[in-house]
DNA sequence: ACAGAAAAGTGCGCGCCCGCAAATTTGCGC
DNA sequence: GCGCAAATTTGCGGGCGCGCACTTTTCTGT
């Protein structure tokens, strides 16, 4: 009961501080405002959240680790871990939807804001490293932590290359229109690391059938 | 002219900083006092690092990005991406030597100057993209980008992996005893990627020679 | 139900970070 | 050398981050 109450203020907190921010701009909410609006104290605010920026991408990007643990344990044993991999990640940025569609339009207009998205990226390694862990067999949990580092990096990499395209994009209109489906961009650029997912593999199936 | 004054100050900050942080510890070092070492003011201190951290930790990996940059050139095209890539990084942590020991074990001790010696470790990106994209032929530069940062994620994991094993094996003498050489694990962290480098690597020579 | 322990929330205070605008220094053409 | 433009430095002011000690809330064993 404890927990659940603490994750309520982390989510009354972080929504306000969205909520804030679209409705007056990032730059014209206080940290006050926000811990005043989640009923709490500035101190506590700060026992949850470092910066402002954390706090509002937080909104968006709160459950990210549940979710990947989820989409990678969705997938059946039979797949490649290569294929795996990759398509538990593209479903994390197709699923999303409509909710969140001016917050993320906010996010990636403001640089602070963008930065702090992108550094959410690497939550993902510690579920990533267990799932891979998990299709290695356990064997070398090493590996699985360089390669789940290795996938929140390229991911990484390609966020980086979509906002710095779609940042020249956004039109008049308010809406985005990136060059390419950024799922696309996804496959595209972790690509190149599914030789090491696959070698690593074929390494563990080699040590199961000596 | 302007540029080497510069280098300078930025020089002569981060050396301040290390040096009054080894003498009285870092947390009795005030803003004020490196930047009163340097011969600035604290505002300026404050364009050239965004934090204490940061300047202390810059007096050691200052010019990794020309070393890394350096080290990949000197390989010559005969040899393997792979290891091309893999030998360039070991060469990083095996000159260093006497002049900083006292210094990495400041850092290595106090966990605010671990996140941020952790953090340095994106520079060598840059320069690993552009000698890779060489590799690679200019083909592919994204290619290039993605293995970079994979690389510079590994490189993390093995530093994270050897700060954590041997904080608990510095002893009463203040000398690391580190469980087995930090090279040795570097090539054991980036071996997974191995195959990937390969793969890449295969790629841009098919595409050379159709 | 109650006492004590453990954990979360809070007020205070110090120092740090950084935008802004003015002052100073540097670079360049004449 | 001189003056102008660009870059760098500086002081100021406001807000933020966080350690510390303390209070309040929640949990546990009896």
């Amino acid at each position: 009961m404890r927990e659940q109450k603490k994750q309520a203020t982390r989510e009354a907190l972080s929504a306000a501080a969205l909520r804030l921010a679209l409705e007056r701009g990032p730059d014209n909410v206080r940290v006050d405002d926000i811990a005043e609006a989640a009923g709490v104290s500035t101190r506590t605010y700060n026992n949850y959240f470092s910066s402002r920026e954390q706090a509002i991408v937080a909104a968006v990007t709160g459950e990210r680790e549940t979710r990947v643990a989820a989409a990678m344990a969705d997938r059946p044993d039979g797949v490649g871990l290569a294929t795996a991999v990759i398509e538990a990640i593209v479903d994390q940025y197709t699923a999303p939807g409509e909710p969140g569609r001016d917050a993320l339009l906010l996010i990636t207009t403001r640089p602070a804001l963008r930065e702090a998205y992108v550094d959410t990226i690497g939550a993902i390694e510690h579920p990533l490293t267990d799932a891979i862990a998990g299709h290695l067999g356990d064997t070398d949990p090493h590996t699985a932590r360089v390669l789940a580092a290795s996938v929140a990096a390229a991911v990484r990499v390609a966020l980086e290359r979509w906002l710095r395209t779609t940042a020249t994009s956004v039109t008049a209109g308010g809406l985005v229109v990136p060059s390419g489906s950024f799922p696309d961009l996804l496959r595209t650029t972790l690509a190149p690391l599914a030789p090491a997912l696959d070698a690593a593999e074929q390494q563990a199936h080699r040590r199961r059938h000596p």
